[in-house]
DNA sequence: TTGTGGTATGCAAGCGCTTACATTTACGCA
DNA sequence: TGCGTAAATGTAAGCGCTTGCATACCACAA
């Protein structure tokens, strides 16, 4: 027992009065070893509480069945529940999950990534699908097995279990547009570097640009906190015109601009309409409800782990990308006009 | 390169045309190896796309710089914002987070342990004090670095860096008392293996214990959802005396009985005061905003990393606990009587 | 009795990395 | 020139585990 306190397998085997092998055996193919062996085996490992090294076995077999996610942020709901969702099904399976945050920035993302393969990643889960060159080729060049979450490229070449975002922003805006607004407002996530809400965008403009009457009167781009939702409203509030109804890319920034719409002393929705997109709790607890896009979390957080656990498994067969659907959820921040 | 395209140090060093002594160290100790080589190694590292293997150092140092943290759900965002403080400062250490979920069952927060120990963390974040002997003695037995956060033991023998539940969940009693709140109603999480709950629970006793006149009309244990939170709700008011002022162990109960209370028909905080606890962004949102007890999660998870490093870093001074203070947050959910 | 085949176990060679120790090199100085 | 010293680099022994192969053993059939 070199270590402190960590037996290692020779300190099992010795107990028990086998070999290492056996032991090894008897671990991870219990079937190979006859009966009274492995009773005698169990009993060694309870006895020292032996725990394999970790180190030592992913060097030995070069699988470490740990599998990493990088997600934008940890700091609001908006993946806590499909990452629940996806490792709940990973620890099923016996695989264990690294989480990393890359807080919305490229690079960030790039070193996650690079510190999780190094900690034996065997897999990777991201979220959506623009990245820079860099990132892909550093994927293609170490054939790292990996599932792209939220998004649902329609260009091939990555497994992908996401939804459409462009088609989901469409439909939210087709239904504002179907309860009669014309002039709207639209507060979204920074684009850049996220294509989640560069989509969303584009979906909303899809749907504008699509009936003739209907204008958008500002657009403004912001983080996602209540504070900077806040100040977006207002500038969108700030010219001659004012819109009846604003699209927000997140709940988040949906509930933030609801806030400071209030201070402002407006009603909800009767003097101006909002909407929001995820669906996460928040969107249960405003006053009215938030009217808002639910986004399948915990399928997409379940299906993914399958996705990523067939890419591991050589000898099933290969998985596939999977397109999930959104659902408008109508709550009481959408107004008629 | 054995595996198929993962470079060893092996690779790098015939590259580079040195030994794979110099490339470790280059790599973990630059000052020892003379400039000229060690651009050259850079250069092979990069071209190669080198990442170190972890189990192959991992065995070697037998250190990991792995932390892990095992909270009890990822689901809500009781959590989240400790644990995004907490996996930024390990960050800045290069120290990676390994995040594990214990859905509130002391079973499954053993075998987190286990798994991550096994994973190789070098030490552990764990939430809360209450845990059965198997596990104390595992940590004991192993000797683990850990740190408890959202709890401040009064024994010794922890390190901690938390608060006093129970004297908070007095704090936001007295406070509802002294508004002249004589009767009143208690919703909190389910006490069983659930040391946060349990000791707010006791302060609240203990504050009604020093106000002869007050009266506690029941109390409700349930699961953190807002369903749960509703029915609890309804039971309370089941009674012929109905409470003035409901207790909520969390904000995510205190959002579901506000839920639930407006569903009713009741006026908050005009009919029925309603509190919470943790300060969680729900608690911004709701309308009128939430009066709650706010917890320094951010700082408790910068300060619990960095006791945890300390514990690691053999040659630092150890590190002690910190016992850190809760306020109570004045919205508009609590009338005076 | 010997031969055959199957099963249970042991042996030992790595897996990729770190590091104590050995060796080489470069340099200053007498 | 030769020597001593320090800095730079190389050598090689593990770290704990898995696994292909060799070995030992047993039951049974011929």
């Amino acid at each position: 027992m070199r270590d402190k306190n960590r037996p290692s397998l020779e300190d099992v085997a010795v107990l028990a009065g086998v070999s290492t092998a056996s032991i090894s055996r008897c671990i991870n193919n219990p079937k190979k070893v006859a009966e009274p062996t492995r009773v005698r085996i169990q009993e060694a490992i309870e006895t020292l509480g032996y725990m394999p090294h970790f180190g030592g076995r992913a060097l030995a077999r070069n699988r470490t069945n740990t599998i990493g996610a990088i997600i934008p942020t940890m700091d609001n709901a908006m993946f806590a529940s499909g990452l629940q969702a996806f490792q709940e099904t990973l620890s099923e399976a016996g695989v264990t999950l690294l989480v990393g945050s890359s807080n919305y920035d490229p690079a960030q993302e790039f070193e996650q990534i690079r510190s999780l393969l190094s900690q034996g990643a065997d897999g990777l889960l991201l979220i959506g699908q623009a990245r820079p060159k860099k990132t892909h080729d550093f994927l293609a060049q170490h054939s790292v097995p990996h599932v792209l979450a939220w998004c649902f490229p329609k260009s091939t070449g990555h497994h992908a279990v996401g939804f459409d975002n462009q088609k989901s922003g469409r439909a939210i805006a087709e239904h504002v547009i179907s309860y009669g607004h014309r002039k709207l407002g639209v507060i979204a996530g920074l684009r850049d570097g996220n294509d989640r809400a560069q989509d969303r965008i584009l979906g909303i403009q899809d749907a504008i640009d699509a009936h003739p009457g209907v204008q958008l009167l500002g657009l403004q781009e912001c983080k996602y906190s209540f504070e900077e939702a806040g100040s977006a409203l207002d500038d969108l509030l700030s010219g001659p015109i004012h819109p009846t109804a604003i699209i927000c890319g997140s709940d988040v920034l949906a509930v933030g601009a609801m806030l400071r719409a209030r201070d402002l002393g407006l009603q909800i929705p009767e003097d101006i309409s909002i909407t929001g997109f995820d669906d996460i709790n928040l969107a249960r607890v405003t006053t009215p409800g938030l009217t808002t896009v639910r986004v399948p979390q915990h399928d997409m957080g379940r299906k993914a782990a399958h996705v990523l656990l067939g890419l591991l498994d050589a000898d099933a067969p290969q998985s596939q990308s999977y397109e999930l659907m959104t659902t408008i959820i109508d709550r009481g921040t959408l107004a008629r006009v």
